[in-house]
DNA sequence: CTAGTTTTTGACTATGAGTCGTAAACCTAC
DNA sequence: GTAGGTTTACGACTCATAGTCAAAAACTAG
């Protein structure tokens, strides 16, 4: 047997947080799991997650899906014998898709009691947005389509973890030509303050800006 | 249907090659094919790419193995549906497996006319191999368990298929304590010259040098 | 000892990126 | 309208990593 299942992160309230459902039957019953279920013979593995996660969450409110890796331990399900291989689907901050009444987001800082090896796969995805983040322009399915320096902050500091300075992100993200300036401005938050410009994602396709220029020569 | 095939890398003769045996049946019969085979029930992928790999090469002289992707497309394979996953494996320089008739190691750059899609899946694992050699300690994988610079340039600039400077490797990879000298000597070649500084890996488990400074604050 | 070869070392430079302070642009209250 | 508060943008400075180059070191062969 073999299935799919998708890691689907999005940047709400400031946190970084996983789709889950909860299990209503044995094993890990009350357990949260990954959305996901069983690939049909000649369907393709992307296919499948893809109709699985309809049953979840709007797919075209999923901006990026890419594969993660695929798990086949013997511990990873104590009932059966079964490969499951792991999808990474990003969404935009500020959407809102409508979930069923047994699903929920969750902090991937804070998962509650999950299903299988569903909590390490979390995290391996978690791992893998981190490295993205950092030499390719996947920040563009994270973020809104236009933004502010402080919106993208915000979003990049949830999904790192750590602080990132705005006036760092924007040359860094300017000079590796990821995103430029819409022109537009729009006023800051309640306390008034300079209004910001709006900023946009050059590419809302995957690009890998930087392929790791160590030890190349310059010329 | 599912299978584990593998990527077998090592440099030889100043190049990247490929392990390939050559299919004795239809279909893509004469082409040649990566090591692998059907998946067991019960097995693990890993076990599963071991016990096939071990038909073709003593696996104990595989210094590293993981996981590349799990590949379905319709497209693959023109009589059945079937999914393989892939894994990477490297040798260290130096070393000449005992291969069976139909198996031979092929140049990546010169690939002959592959089976399925396995000419993808070998580019593949070079890319991967690429961004591994950049950022995590792969290369103790890929070079001897001691060598002299010019004997590790040798490695880097097959496997990253550019140029690469004695000086610049040397501290690049001792800043980041990849390798440390052994503190013996060893003779250049035959035409004399300076002694070379024996070094070794510190580590030879995969580590991740340098997981990504970029926008990461220094205090 | 001298010439040739290879490796090692250090100085210099280029570039990307982190820090910080100041200026700009807006709001609200008085 | 002006003063004070708030937010964003910009520029100067610094630091770290890494690419280039040339000279010195350590050997072999004749």
């Amino acid at each position: 047997m073999h299935a799919t299942l998708a890691v689907v992160l999005q940047v709400r309230d400031g946190a970084l947080q996983v789709l889950l459902w909860q299990r209503a039957r044995e094993p890990y019953r009350g357990a949260w799991a990954l959305p996901g279920g069983l690939l049909q013979p000649g369907e393709t593995l992307e296919e499948s997650i893809r109709r699985h996660l309809a049953t979840k969450v709007d797919v075209r409110e999923v901006s990026h899906i890419e594969q993660l890796a695929t798990y086949s331990g013997r511990s990873r399900d104590p009932t059966a014998w079964e490969l499951a291989t792991a999808y990474l689907g990003l969404v935009e901050l500020g959407l809102d898709p409508d979930v069923p009444a047994d699903t929920r987001w969750h902090p991937v800082d804070e998962l509650p009691a999950t299903a299988f090896d569903h909590g390490a796969i979390v995290l391996a995805g978690r791992e893998r947005l981190r490295g993205k983040l950092s030499y390719s322009n996947a920040g563009f399915a994270l973020a809104p389509p236009t933004f502010t320096l402080a919106e993208l902050r915000e979003v990049y500091v949830a999904a790192l973890g750590h602080e990132v300075s705005a006036t760092n992100l924007r040359r860094v993200l300017e000079r590796r030509a990821v995103i430029e300036p819409t022109g537009e401005r729009r006023p800051s938050g309640r306390a008034g303050g300079r209004p910001a410009e709006v900023f946009r994602f050059r590419d809302r396709q995957l690009e890998i800006t930087d392929p790791f220029a160590a030890l190349r020569p310059r010329r």
